[in-house]
DNA sequence: GTGAAATTTGTAAGCGCTTACACAGCCCCG
DNA sequence: CGGGGCTGTGTAAGCGCTTACAAATTTCAC
């Protein structure tokens, strides 16, 4: 930075293309499909670049191309590290294939997410990678006019036409609910994260809907509650619970994070888990193992998640057509604080 | 954008200047200073630009102009939460200040970070945030010759020229130490990430070294053992220091993870923590308080470095001056982990 | 009402790169 | 040995936007 003379303009193709005595055009071939190249050239070419240390600039490739290599994707909150994990492998697999990834989140926003998005295209994501399926048909639009491709992760729903990659969080969730009914428990109750715009805790708490009907529960009355994001806001949901049925012996949280607050009111409330309540989450985070006791939990793939996401990508990228929704497995992780009713 | 075969080309700034009967400059003044345009023509501009869904094209704008907007941040991984913290934080605030946040990592390897410095300049970014000091004199070189303004987060050494924010992970980790020594540990081993090209983890190790000869104990003498982020690590090295030196009573870990994987290995062993042996941590992650006993460790502002980050590198890009670098305050969260030697 | 200053708008020259098209050698076949 | 096909390279036309500079218009003091 300093206050020097900034007039050292870089190098530009021009630049090169004087030094190696060739035109633009050869040194962009050269850079850019090196087998239309004679070798003899291209040595040279590559020789002027390396001297002048020169690096394309962005903005001018991606005026004159028409392809930015860069993909959009927009989640709800780093913080959480369920995205962490799947961002940060997804953006891996994204470099490996020279492609860039813009990262913008909503923090569970969805007017922020439609903001978002539109800021990424306008940046010139070629692509778009967006959590769930929640969105208003005025976004889904925009994308499709603008011909985005745009792929959802973290959710996947048999028979829906948008492209995803991700797991059946209500079936999901209704084999941990029928698990937890296996073990006697007939008064549930569940702790949500708000699931108005969030297809994966809706999908999550029908799940648990489903599975009690399915074995004669009354799903309806299930004690339903539902709170951001946060281990305190777990906590005071589950006090609530208690508070309102003290008969309940099973608590079934949407995810670790609420679960692991739900956990710790029961401690602070003088409760055994599992013995006087049962108590279960859903991602498999680190904390899961930690807690005490551990927490049962579904365990989803989020790193393979992110990576396969990027396979994706790439290649609704390179042929232009949508590709088939990908179903990732889950399954249960059995750990103490699921215990008999 | 892309190659896709219906053309359905975007309006440009020329389609607005049509259809609002004016030129192109007055339309792009318009967007950038409309305080340089009367009112009415200014409405009549803007009312185009809404009925044509017009956005500026990010790649001519920043061939343009010469700014992007855009600015870099390579850190180690998104899966530290720490950073997770951080980002998330110096994400939305440079969003609100109409700039684009391009995150790469490099997986705490240093060619990695090197090649995505140099790749996050190519694609324009405006200021790079890094983290911590220790990176090639040739990157530096690189940064200064392009003129990239730089700032380094994590870490804040008193008298170095390069701007940074961060804390004084030296002094942190020293005050750390005396509390362990002041609670009449003699013996103490330490559990830290690698320190070849991590001056946060160097620093934090020679706090303990420093604090520890203020104390006239033998610092050169103490135990170390480097290992990699990751709780299981932590158990492993827990294991090696109690393997090597019985008699060790307190064991610092220069991040939360690794003290996790001590806490951890420590209850596996049938130690009882903080009796048998103490454990300390560092950066207060939500695990710290959930941990059994919960972990005695150093709260770091990680949001509000972010936070701030934001601030120094706007005024950065637009004073062209080198800011003084900022010193944000630790403080020690004592919990149960550590207890009387 | 006039001229000069101030304000608003238009003109056009790039920014650095990609790529369609043109052109020059070259090889091969008849 | 001439022409059709190749292959390798050069020429030049934009891509959509910003911004000096010029032109047109308004403002205002006298």
């Amino acid at each position: 930075m300093g206050a020097s003379p900034e007039n050292t303009s870089l190098p530009t193709l021009a630049d090169v293309a004087k030094r190696a005595n060739v035109s633009t055009a050869t040194v962009s071939r050269c850079l850019n499909s090196p087998d239309r190249v004679v070798g003899k050239t291209r040595d040279r070419v590559l020789k002027a670049v390396s001297e002048l240390g020169y690096a394309p600039n962005f903005g001018a490739q991606a005026l004159a191309g028409k392809q930015t290599n860069t993909v959009g994707a927009v989640i709800p909150t780093m913080e959480n590290a369920v995205f962490a994990r799947g961002i940060q492998a997804l953006q891996e697999e994204l470099g490996r294939h020279g492609k860039t990834l813009l990262i913008a989140s909503s923090a569970y926003r969805s007017e922020l997410e439609e903001e978002q998005v539109r800021t990424l295209v306008a940046r010139g994501a070629d692509a778009l990678l967006l959590i769930g399926y929640d969105r208003s048909p005025e976004l889904y639009a925009f994308l499709s006019k603008r011909a985005v491709p745009t792929l959802v992760a973290w959710s996947y729903v048999p028979g829906y036409d948008q492209p995803s990659i991700g797991f059946d969080n209500r079936a999901s969730m209704a084999a941990m609910c029928r698990l937890v009914i296996g073990h006697g428990h007939r008064k549930i109750a569940c702790i949500s994260a708000p699931t108005a715009s969030n297809d994966r805790a809706r999908g999550r708490v029908n799940g648990i809907r489903h599975a009690m009907a399915e074995a004669g529960l009354d799903g309806g009355a299930l004690r339903l509650i539902e709170t951001p994001y946060g281990i305190e806001n777990g906590e005071t949901a589950f006090r609530e619970i208690m508070a309102a049925d003290p008969e309940t012996t099973a608590v079934m949280c949407v995810n670790d994070v609420l679960a692991i607050g739900a956990l710790r009111a029961a401690r602070e409330m003088g409760l055994t888990v599992p013995e006087d309540v049962s108590i279960t989450g859903f991602d498999d985070l680190e904390i899961a193992i930690l807690a005490d006791p551990a927490l049962t939990t579904v365990h989803v793939p989020h790193r393979e998640m992110g990576r396969r996401a990027a396979g994706m990508l790439i290649g609704m990228l390179r042929d232009r057509e949508k590709p088939a929704s990908v179903r990732l497995p889950t399954d249960i992780r059995m750990r103490r604080s699921l215990g008999p009713a």
